[in-house]
DNA sequence: GCAGGCCGTGGAATCGATTACACGGCCGAC
DNA sequence: GTCGGCCGTGTAATCGATTCCACGGCCTGC
């Protein structure tokens, strides 16, 4: 592969002269600037993004580390932050946790070797000490989605607190009294938090949260199916399960159909994060729906901010319901037209 | 960040022992290799991969392009490259190309100045001037799921003729005969290979397949739905809709319901590719799954033989019919349990 | 007792870029 | 006419690693 010097002898010039040229550098004559980009293009030169990296001490490269890319929640986030970080002249390398902290340690380790300019992580635990070390150690670094507390990096989140209260809110007018929960890692902040909101909005109706309701997930599909089967072991089963989030929805799907139940009749079933096939499950399920497009893209503006020497932003934006059907009677007053799946509304 | 001069200072030895040490060369005393570890150590020194790139010409790093990263197909075959990978100690960069041609080179040529050691592809198109550039440079190449006829590049895909032909043969007897399908872009080898697959399977049934019954998509939701109302448009409108991918059918659901028509007794559906919320929609989806973990694995187990100058294998793999209930009465001998959902089951 | 080889080590070249600095030529100002 | 400054250019240092080569010391074999 060609590299500058082969340019430089082609066109005649010095290396510091294509450099100047490759870089739009003022002081080159017209006629040496022409000299040299017939030659790049007659070598088909590219210029070598690990010298340059060396030389610059710069990627213009961010990192993601998200919990789990087959969850359509942090596929749609690792999209819009590609997209937003393109627009912005930099390229993310996506590193894929699977829930797992030793992953998630491996994929910061890899990413700091590679000399990233910044970091987006969804922490999946309380933080490991490399993570927290590189925080300290000035790494440009933001959270998203999820986050660790006692640590001076902006988070960039959304708040599920409001829809979780209408979610309770909507489950009390139809009647529902004995609300469980299938809770994420307690280690994790969504994994708290949404239990806690739960609780409280709950507490607002005078309504109890026997322990007995709390089923511990983790975030995957099949944690949702133990939980579930658990609740309906119980010798007075919960009339409603609120997933915190969409695989262990479609875990609980799985183990009331098992049972041959019906939802909503037998069992309401209600998810944290909506996605476009929650509209075309049997029925529709009830969901609460992040602006997560939004939260890519002010995550990866809060952590180029940091890295360009600007100050980071934190930025919490709200969540909310969206009722469908798997919670019982629709609203009386819900529109006749087919409600458009998440997905094809984030495309327009 | 401590560089391998302040581990040799801080060690009272050269910057070539410490370099021994981190490479584990067999010439050195066990007093230098302490007395480095422990300034190692001391620092928290990590190596400069970016450095050690542009020395060793490696970056143990392989590309990988895909269409869609929010397509839970290629999601499912990111993950399984990037895990097989890790495996032979390589790093994944994912590069979502949206469909887009335009992204598609974006994402290669950005790979290429990263000198990636490899590049996995799934091509969007018939192959930019870029992509055979690249190939015909020697730059190691496989192509996965989608190819590129007339390059010299070993493809990993699957075959789904078989599968399509059981799913005509399940059709038929069902009493179907009006069948359409919606294909992808003619561009793609998956898109034009699927409708070539479902013609002659027809044939052999002695179906016709009007041009009226092919529709026109991109493999997005968006393309489905219309296609479906374009069938649904007709004097004579199919009975079946075939959808060439899982977000096609997505949005031929989508279509179909806003129409107010019932799954299977109004209209039949089915799709290539199987997902673990097939199991789950109104009704459970008939479907044609690909066995997405092997593909994955199968392709960087190719590409690194390549990369490590052992000859690569093209590996082509056989897709599966699941029948559910979108088509209409299920065979009598199904077994009263639920299926489980693919996801699920790649788990274990 | 001496030659040859091995072992551990350090010096220095190298990868491919960027950029500080120097230098020659030419211009305009005085 | 001379001098200062600017413009275009090249030389060389530099980034942080790897690795070839040379060298000194010691062991072994004859």
């Amino acid at each position: 592969m060609a590299s500058i010097k082969d340019v430089a002898a082609a066109a005649g010039v010095s290396v510091a002269t294509v450099s100047r040229v490759l870089n739009d550098h003022p002081s080159v004559s017209a006629d040496a600037r022409t000299r040299v980009r017939a030659a790049v293009e007659a070598l088909g030169y590219r210029p070598n993004a690990v010298a340059r990296s060396l030389r610059t001490h710069e990627t213009r490269t961010l990192g993601l580390v998200i919990s789990d890319v087959l969850n359509p929640y942090f596929a749609h986030l690792a999209r819009s932050v590609e997209e937003e970080a393109r627009a912005l002249g930099y390229s993310v390398i996506i590193g894929n946790a699977d829930e797992r902290p030793d992953l998630q340690d491996h994929h910061v380790r890899t990413l700091l070797d590679r000399r990233i300019d910044g970091l987006l992580v969804s922490p999946t635990d309380g933080g490991s000490p490399l993570m927290l070390d590189a925080a300290r150690a000035g790494t440009p670094m933001v959270f998203v989605d999820r986050w660790i507390a006692g640590v001076d990096v902006p988070v960039v989140r959304a708040d599920g607190r409001a829809a979780v209260h209408d979610l309770v809110a909507h489950l009390y007018a139809l009647g529902h009294r004995r609300l469980a929960i299938i809770a994420g890692p307690a280690a994790t902040t969504t994994g708290s938090e949404r239990v806690e909101a739960f609780r409280v909005a709950m507490g607002e109706y005078g309504l109890p949260l026997p322990d007995a309701y709390i089923g511990q997930g983790d975030f995957q599909a099949e944690s949702g199916r133990r939980a579930t089967e658990r609740f309906l072991d119980l010798a007075e089963p919960p009339e409603v399960v609120f997933a915190a989030d969409n695989l262990m929805a479609l875990g609980a799907l799985d183990a009331i159909r098992a049972r041959g139940l019906r939802i909503p009749d037998d069992i309401a079933l209600a998810a944290f994060d909506d996605i476009p096939w929650f509209v075309h499950t049997d029925p529709p399920i009830t969901a609460i729906a992040q602006p997560t497009a939004e939260l890519g893209r002010a995550a990866v503006h809060a952590l180029v901010d940091r890295v360009e020497g600007r100050p980071p932003e934190s930025v919490t934006l709200p969540a909310r319901l969206v009722v469908r059907r798997s919670c019982g009677e629709p609203p009386v007053a819900q529109a006749p037209t087919a409600q458009p799946s998440p997905l094809q509304r984030s495309k327009s």
